[in-house]
RNA sequence: GCCACCGUAGCUCAGCGGUAGAGCACUCCCUUGGUAAGGGAGAGGUCAAGGGUUCAAAUCCCUUUGGUGGCUCCA
């Protein structure tokens, strides 16, 4: 008979086998109304789980009013509306959407489906759905779990013949050694053995009322017990997925929803969702003109109009400034280069599906339409490696990591040019552009190198997803025993930097190869080697990490840092690789104390990332009000009439002189309009000037936000002022009268 | 690349078979005003591009192109 150890450490004991809802009950009446679930030694089960021996538990419960929904309760909640979003979607459309997987996520829920050739799911149908959803919570049927024998579930979902739900329940009985989770990256482990039928655990269904006469769905649970005890759900967006997250299994239609403890959330949460579109980069970038994106130039291809280039550019200063402390030398490259040199890199044609095709000269070309050649031949031809240079990397690799098949005669090949994914081929070529000692080592190569990548065009966004980007690069060429020292110099750029910026909102990421995987070059060795010195960095930065296999570079493992934009997807900002492969590649050494030739590790580091996808999460980091110093208009001169534009020209002469960005708005608007005018473009400081401040040689500072008027102030004071907030680079506004 | 939705003035959007609209921005005129919009006039569009249906297409259909959300991908 069960004793239940409750969280105040409290127990009870019953003489019978009790469910959640029983225990709740004998606790109290309020508790029982609002429990929604009930947690088993930590496990999620529901309200009416039968209870037979002792265990500590919890009562998952509805929030009370005005109080938000813990984490259990809102998990609860979306997991059976995504059941009550697919019986609705079934009502609307017809049983013949077949159901494949439907969890709660983050923000709400979502349900894969197999929609038949020839039906579709579209917004239209939404009205239609959510009024279905409306009547299903306010019909509040119970959630009623049952079993049935692997044996008989199985045979019954035969019948139903819907194999997306058979292969659920097989890999809930273990027959199947990943559980779908409905993406790739997200596959969890479960048990490899394959249990015989008879032995393993029965397969639950959860019929939404009555078996046999309501809504049914195969389903692990839990469930809160009715569906009145769903606060307020939604459909929200449809998506297309791919079953397995496989993009060569079948196509499905993901629609997605969300839920919340009551009416007043939900709409909160919409709010919120339009609120965020208005911090998003994309708008601002076009209210301040910052950035243009041109149909005609090509899709993810960032035009920098004035604005927006002041902001680069200063980011830039900034961090050429820091490099040169850290004994950086700048170089600078050209934007392609031959395709012979991405051959050695590794670069073609392993990833050619990620690259701008190669360039081939127009001769060559001629030359081979005129021999008759077709389109495969001629990529074969343009993809093909010399055998001096297979041999050649053989030779230094101990491998065969170019294959025979590759290999064509030199008369056969054909050359041409590549625009370049990255800028390490260059940088290791100067390198081995001249002889090194240790003496001289580290060298350190720092470059803007502007990078071009084929991206599927459904993966664009604005500037943070590009075929065209400008990395802060820079590669470390060092011996073994420097690696650890400059992935702490590089950690600690990255840190400046942010700090700077005022960006605390990230988390470190250390990329590990994926031991399953073979995309991997190099030895499993230097791989262990380079993986340590990059845990060990990371450990020493004193900030949370966490290791992520498979999420390494091709030639290495990094350490990232990553952000989240305004509408909580996450992007790869600053990054620091370590590689042990380009040295081999390309052959590079420097001269030891033994008066050997020794392999160089390089490392690769881009604090920023990009130019482009740094710029795009700062504009909404600062949601368009950039600190002094990156304002591309610092400060605006407003007269309060005509009569004072000859002092407001002296005034903007000082500043100018100052090197500090200032324009006049001489226009015949009255003051307001003109303060109306600035707070738009949100300049950090208006100076509002009439005869009063030009009698006194003064100015009337109003401060961006909700500083605003700070009164006057004298014209030298505040030149003086806003000087040092801008070499300062402070992050709040600093001006004071 | 896949699914759904969208593309009308510089910007934000209305119109959804019958002569292209509004607000803001822009130009000019009046106003010369002290901290979030003074008043008036004007200019500005092959309604993303191409094809089709129709007496008639911004509007309906098809193709292309670009954008948005998600999936796959991201060296």
């Amino acid at each position: 008979m069960p004793t239940i150890t409750l969280p105040d450490g409290k127990t009870k004991s019953f003489d019978h086998p009790v469910s959640g809802l029983e225990v709740a009950q004998s606790i109290g009446a309020g508790l029982a109304k609002a429990a929604l679930a009930v947690k088993i030694n930590g496990e999620l089960k529901d309200l009416s789980t039968k209870i037979d021996h002792d265990c500590a538990i919890a009562l998952v419960t509805a929030p009370k009013a005005g109080q938000p929904a813990s984490p259990d309760a809102l998990f609860l909640m979306r997991h059976s509306a995504a059941h009550v979003m697919a019986e609705a979607i079934q009502d609307v459309l017809g049983k013949d959407i077949l159901l494949a997987y439907g969890p709660p996520t983050d923000t709400g829920f979502f349900y894969d489906m197999f929609v038949p050739e020839g039906k579709k799911i579209s917004t239209e149908h939404f009205d239609k759905i959510n009024a279905r959803i409306a009547e299903i919570i306010a019909e509040n049927r119970n959630f009623c779990r049952y079993e049935q024998s692997a044996t008989d579930g199985l045979s019954r979902l035969k019948h139903e013949s819907n194999k997306y739900k058979i292969d659920n329940a097989e890999r809930a009985l273990g027959m199947r050694s990943s559980v779908y989770t409905g993406q790739k990256a997200a596959f969890a482990d479960a048990p490899t053995s394959t249990p015989s039928l008879s032995t393993t655990s029965p397969l639950s269904f959860y019929a939404t009322g009555t078996p046999g006469h309501n809504w049914e769905d195969l389903c692990r649970g839990p469930h809160v017990p009715s569906t009145g005890r769903i606060g307020a759900a939604r459909v929200m967006s449809i998506a297309s997925s791919y079953w397995h997250g496989d993009e060569n299994s079948d196509r499905l239609t993901r629609v997605y929803g969300t839920a919340f403890a009551t009416q007043a959330e939900l709409d909160a949460y919409l709010n919120q969702l339009e609120e965020a579109k208005k911090r998003d980069h994309r708008v601002i970038g076009k209210h301040l003109r910052l950035f243009h994106i041109d149909e005609d130039v090509g899709q993810g291809l960032i035009l920098w109009t004035p604005n927006g280039s002041i902001i680069r550019k200063e980011l830039q200063t900034f961090i050429a400034a820091e490099l040169k402390k850290q004994g950086y030398t700048e170089v600078f490259t050209p934007h392609i280069g031959r395709l012979e040199l991405y051959k050695t890199s590794g670069h073609f044609p392993y990833y050619k599906d990620s690259q701008f095709a190669p360039i081939i000269e127009r001769q060559a070309l001629e030359e081979l339409s005129a021999t008759g050649c077709t389109c495969a031949e001629l990529m074969h031809r343009v993809e093909g490696v010399s055998a001096r240079l297979a041999s050649g990397i053989n030779e230094r690799t101990k491998a065969q990591t170019i294959t025979p098949d590759r290999v064509m005669a030199d008369d056969k090949l054909v050359e041409g040019f590549m625009l370049k994914p990255m800028n390490c081929p260059h940088h290791a070529k100067i390198f081995a552009s001249a002889p090194h000692s240790y003496r001289d080592m580290p060298i350190r190569l720092a470059e803007f190198g502007t990078v071009y990548r084929w991206e599927q065009s459904g993966e664009l966004n604005g500037m943070t997803r590009v075929r065209g980007f400008t990395q802060d690069d820079a590669h470390l060429f060092c011996t073994e025993d420097q690696i650890p020292g400059e992935i702490q110099g590089c950690l600690s750029l990255v840190k400046t930097i942010f700090a700077v910026l005022g960006m605390k909102d990230y988390r470190v990421r250390v990329g590990l190869r994926d031991p399953d995987s073979n995309k991997y070059t190099g030895t499993k060795e230097n791989w262990d080697k380079a993986e340590a010195a990059c845990i060990a960095a990371a450990e020493s930065l004193g900030v949370q990490f966490s290791r992520e296999p498979g999420e390494a570079a091709f030639y290495g493992p990094k350490i990232d840092f990553v952000v989240k934009d305004v509408i909580g997807r996450e992007w790869q900002l600053g990054t620091v690789q370590v590689d042990y492969n380009m040295a081999i590649r390309f052959d590079l050494s420097y001269i030891g104390p033994d008066n050997k030739p020794h392999r160089p590790v390089v490392i690769h580091r881009a604090p920023f990332g990009s130019m482009e996808r740094f710029c795009g999460v700062l504009i909404e980091h600062f949601a368009g009000a950039f600190p002094t110093w990156l304002s591309p208009e610092q400060v605006r001169i407003l007269p309060i009439s005509e009569k004072s534009n000859e002092y407001a020209a002296q005034v903007e002469q000082a500043l100018r002189e100052a090197g500090v960005r200032v324009t006049t708005d001489t226009g015949n608007d009255r003051v307001q309009g003109k303060i109306k005018e600035a707070t738009d473009w949100k300049i950090p400081y208006l100076l509002i000037v009439g005869p009063r401040d030009a009698e006194t040689k003064s100015v009337s500072v109003r401060a961006r936000g909700a500083e605003k008027d700070l009164g006057a102030m004298p014209l030298d004071a505040f030149v003086a002022a806003i000087k040092t907030e801008i070499e300062t680079k402070r992050a709040e506004l600093g001006v004071k009268p």
